[in-house]
RNA sequence: CGGGGCGUGGCGCAGCCUGGUUAGCGCGCCUGCCUUGGGAGCAGGAGGUCGGAGGUUCGAAUCCUCUCGCCCCGACCA
């Protein structure tokens, strides 16, 4: 294709809205142009590169057994109403009433509409196990998008979903399917860590996440630097310890504290470590108050304790309704005759004769014990994993690290399947529910995290498989015939070979089409200019290594084919 | 929704505090000359009722009120 031809709108500053590195050359090299928040358009070399996702995406979705079809956008209420995620969506179902005054909704992911597609054409065993997925846009009103195609509202996502007979069949299906997204992944030219993940919203036992590793991700994930355990921190455990030998408890001590609030303060003013303290917060779950225990020096993993409390909402309660719940002021909250439910941190059963707030202004408690002074009401692994900490798999150390989610697989088991009731026949003449899973892989999003991998200063530097070109043959000088007829002839011979290559051929000085190359991040840079009516040479220069080599006029077609295979061999699976 | 910030030609910004005639600069765009290996130079030119509405005033980009949009931090997630 011509550069002259193409909607290739390249800015030379910066759009003030970007924020990071993705969004800003995004706009910069002309992918995408903003409509709204969280909408973009995508322009011709955008949708080039999220085409080559999706075509990789799909050859290895189908290599996997899966099959693709077209699922509607839009999509009745009732089916939600009888998920019950009507209810449940909130704010981010983007829904609407049509001119029959009939609710529908914009589709945000499709369990409710493929389940109903499966439980009405598929009645037997025989049938299964069936994979579907699709490769669509989809729509959720996020509270607040950002980054451009990071976290747009409406983005472009593979979503496949698995029936199948029995567990283990399942369990294959989702093993099928982690390979496949190894593979898709790898073949994007991404540097990416599979990691176990809370199932989050959409319902479900088990499920990994694929996360690009990057240092603006939204996410940090926890890797071991030893063995194979990676997970978001979400979902990080604590390594199991045992609980030591009890010691002797000492008795209860009331001790003055004015003014102290702070676990650092308290400490500091007591002579104590953090760890030898426990601290109180109260949480709302639901609109109810719990107290939650935990160590001097952890934090809360406020998902963990979601999924303790089995709450849809949670929330750290503010100075006012502490004292609301409690009639104490914060910094003084101890388990001591708390009339709350109390639920505790693993890591506090370990723990004696610890210090506490007194439930009193201006007092603390020493030599608490569980049992002897208070009892908890639920103990489960409620922090958050740091540094620190050992791997739960291997004790090896551990890193933290800042990960873009830009694939999810989940065992669904029976979630949907019984809420809508779509079951099958076994071989036993029983009706059964399908055991599903659901895989997502957010499309436009991978574009952008590659962006965000792999850039300098000049702009992008994609990895040739999903590149809008492999390679742009720059004229460096169109006026003058002999080097435009080779260029022409050049760009004609390796259009004929199925290489990708993007002429640019308008009449502009040679350092904007140096610079244009460069933004725009194709790997290959194939230059026709005054080295070749001086030596008769034609260079090629490397994207990312910048290395330059001179070939004759003659030998630059194959050069460049080959030189495409070898970095498209990189990449194989 | 809570907190912070911003809306002035396509992009980046100044002007606003302390109202005053034709609203300015760089880049980009158009024409001509010139130039052609890292975003050249010269000359000429087009393009903005200053996000919108209302108000104060002789006079509003500038002051006041309301409103819309956008961005950043938090809750959400591919």
């Amino acid at each position: 294709m011509r550069f002259s031809q193409l909607l290739i709108p390249t800015l030379k500053e910066t759009p003030a809205e970007a924020e990071i590195i993705s969004h800003q050359l995004m706009l910069r090299a002309g992918f995408i142009r903003k409509l709204a928040s969280g909408i973009y358009s995508y322009l011709p070399l955008g949708l080039r590169s999220i085409r080559k996702v999706e075509q990789i995406v799909r050859e290895e979705m189908n290599k996997a057994g899966a099959q693709e079809l077209l699922l509607p956008m839009v999509q009745p209420s009732d089916l939600w109403q009888e998920s019950g995620r009507w209810q449940k969506y909130g704010p981010e179902l983007l829904r609407f009433t049509d001119r029959h005054k009939r609710e529908s909704c914009l589709g945000p992911t499709h369990e409710e509409v493929i389940t109903d597609l499966v439980r009405k054409n598929v009645h037997s065993y025989r049938s299964l196990p069936i994979n579907l997925y699709q490769i669509q846009t989809k729509f959720r009103d996020e509270i607040r998008p950002r980054f451009g195609l990071m976290r747009g509202r409406e983005f472009i996502m593979k979503d496949a979903y698995s029936f199948d007979a029995t567990d283990i069949d399942a369990g294959l299906t989702y093993e099928k399917m982690n390979d496949a997204y190894h593979r898709i992944f790898k073949r994007c030219g991404l540097s990416f860590r599979a990691v176990e993940a809370d199932s989050g919203t959409i319902g479900g036992s088990y499920s990994h996440e694929f996360m690009v590793l990057a240092d603006t991700g939204e996410d940090t994930i926890v890797v071991c630097r030893e063995c194979s355990y990676a997970a978001n921190t979400e979902k990080a455990r604590a390594m199991e310890t045992p609980i030591p030998e009890p010691v002797e408890q000492l008795p209860l001590k009331k001790i003055e504290t004015p003014g102290k609030r702070k676990v650092k303060a308290v400490c500091e003013f007591l002579d104590i470590f953090p760890e030898n303290l426990v601290k109180t917060l109260i949480y709302v779950a639901d609109g109810k108050p719990v107290a939650v225990l935990l160590r001097g020096d952890h934090e809360v993993q406020e998902v963990k304790l979601q999924n303790l409390l089995g709450a849809d909402e949670i929330r750290l309660t503010d100075d006012k309704e502490t004292f609301d719940f409690t009639g104490t002021p914060t910094g003084y909250l101890g388990p001591v005759g708390l009339h709350l439910r109390i639920v505790a941190d693993l890591e506090v059963l370990k723990m004696a004769n610890f210090t506490v707030g007194a439930n009193e202004k201006n007092f603390h408690l020493q030599n608490v014990n569980r049992g002897r002074d208070f009892t908890v009401d639920e103990t489960a692994d409620l922090r958050m994993i740091t540094e620190k900490d050992r791997c739960p798999q291997c004790g090896g150390e551990l890193e933290l690290t800042r990960g873009i989610e830009v694939g999810h697989i989940f065992k669904l088991g029976t979630t949907y399947s019984e809420a809508l009731k779509a079951t099958f026949l076994d071989d036993q003449g029983q009706e059964i529910p399908f055991i599903m899973g659901c895989y997502g892989i957010g499309v436009s999003r991978t574009v952008a995290s590659s962006i965000e991998q792999n850039h300098d200063k000049d702009g992008i530097i994609f990895p040739l498989p999903i590149a809008p070109f492999q390679a742009i043959l720059l004229n460096l000088s169109t006026r003058d015939k002999e080097i435009t007829a080779a260029a022409e002839s050049l760009y004609e011979e390796l259009t004929k070979q199925g290489i990708e290559v993007l002429i640019d051929d308008r009449d502009e000085r040679p350092g904007i089409k140096f610079k244009d190359a460069d933004l725009i991040g194709i790997p290959f840079r194939v230059m026709v200019g005054k080295s070749l009516t001086k030596e008769g040479k034609i260079e090629i220069r490397d994207r990312k290594s910048g290395e330059t080599i001179s070939v004759t006029q003659q030998e630059a077609g194959d050069r460049i084919k080959q030189m495409i295979e070898t970095a498209m061999a990189e990449c194989r699976v």
